[in-house]
DNA sequence: ACTTGCCTATCTATCAGTAGGTAGGCAACA
DNA sequence: TGTTGCCTACCTACTGATAGATAGGCAAGT
């Protein structure tokens, strides 16, 4: 046998790679976990010795997705106006680079039909995105931080939802143009 | 046999029926023929008899849909304000009904998975959108009707996709309101 | 040094269930 | 008689999931 530079780490994820690109491209029902594994040359039994279900894969999936999300956006405490459009600029990276759909947009449009061990990710994806734009807007003096957090995340997630469907950023930046004004 | 009150036209739209719920609930892969003809009451050779592929049922879906809905809308040529919110309250009625998403918002999500036949009806369903609220907009004096629109449109997809992740209506009442300001 | 024992990561093979789709029949109706 | 609408019965392909085997690595005990 050839040496092997693969571990356990590195094939777990290197599933999640795969399986949050099928899922933020068709949504959770949209790949198996044997389309997964042909992608990476291995066997469906596999993929499930390291995630046992497809809940525990796609929630893991979500996890890091949040975590990753909240660390790219860092600390919240510099110059509003940058902050906003820093905040912008994560959201539209997503359709921008590989024209997909954000994870959570992708999985809250299915939430009633997803195992709730996902749906409570998703769920934490927009509570922490909202409470990390919320106090950015109203050191900006937002007269209605929680109302505009939520109208900033509604105009990105559709922002991307809509440049997809038409293919053209233009959607999107005339959404996040519309929503960041004060 | 029973006496049979069925006819063509009432199953092939009891389906449609059946088929708008569950796409609308999760999405193109999240409903199978079966599903929809245990629920009828039939079975799901019948369903193929009107319908004689998914793609074509999910087609006739979004057809029926985006006529539906641009009817509902009606003329165009009201007071701005007006129009404004009666737009606005046909997308609100989605969620806010029946807890479900807009299906050409679901499809187009999902844009990049379904058949290019169904993905033509999502593109039409956003297009007539647009230039059904773009002269309203633009009679309202609105220095970009163009970009206006799409932020509109956006905003209220993204609102119909967080209502339903948070379980809530504001973010959709929020996005709403900072999309329809001048 | 060697053996024992467990762990990791993968395989083959298989399961029951469900997917979309098809062929042919049968009864009601025009 | 021909068409409509639904049926039974079936197909192939694929789903998520499981069982059992295997090969290699690591580490403690002798």
């Amino acid at each position: 046998m050839q040496t092997r530079e693969s571990n356990a780490v590195d094939t777990a994820g290197r599933i999640m790679d795969v399986a949050e690109r099928l899922i933020r491209t068709g949504g959770y029902d949209a790949f198996s976990f044997r389309e997964i594994a042909t992608e990476l040359g291995i066997k469906s039994a596999s993929v499930h010795y390291h995630y046992a279900t497809k809940a525990d894969l796609v929630a893991a999936v979500a996890k890091r997705y949040t975590d990753r999300f909240i660390d790219a956006l860092g600390d919240n405490s510099g110059d509003p106006e940058h902050m906003i459009d820093h905040f912008i600029a994560n959201y539209r990276a997503s359709v921008a680079h590989e024209n997909l759909m954000c994870l959570c947009g992708m999985l809250g449009a299915e939430i009633a039909r997803i195992p709730p061990s996902v749906a409570d990710h998703v769920i934490q994806f927009f509570h922490q995105n909202l409470e990390w734009i919320r106090p950015v807007l109203a050191r900006r003096g937002d007269p209605d931080p929680y109302a505009s957090a939520y109208a900033l995340v509604a105009a990105l997630e559709g922002g991307l939802l809509l440049a997809r469907s038409i293919g053209s950023l233009v959607p999107f930046d005339a959404a996040a143009r519309q929503a960041r004004r004060l």
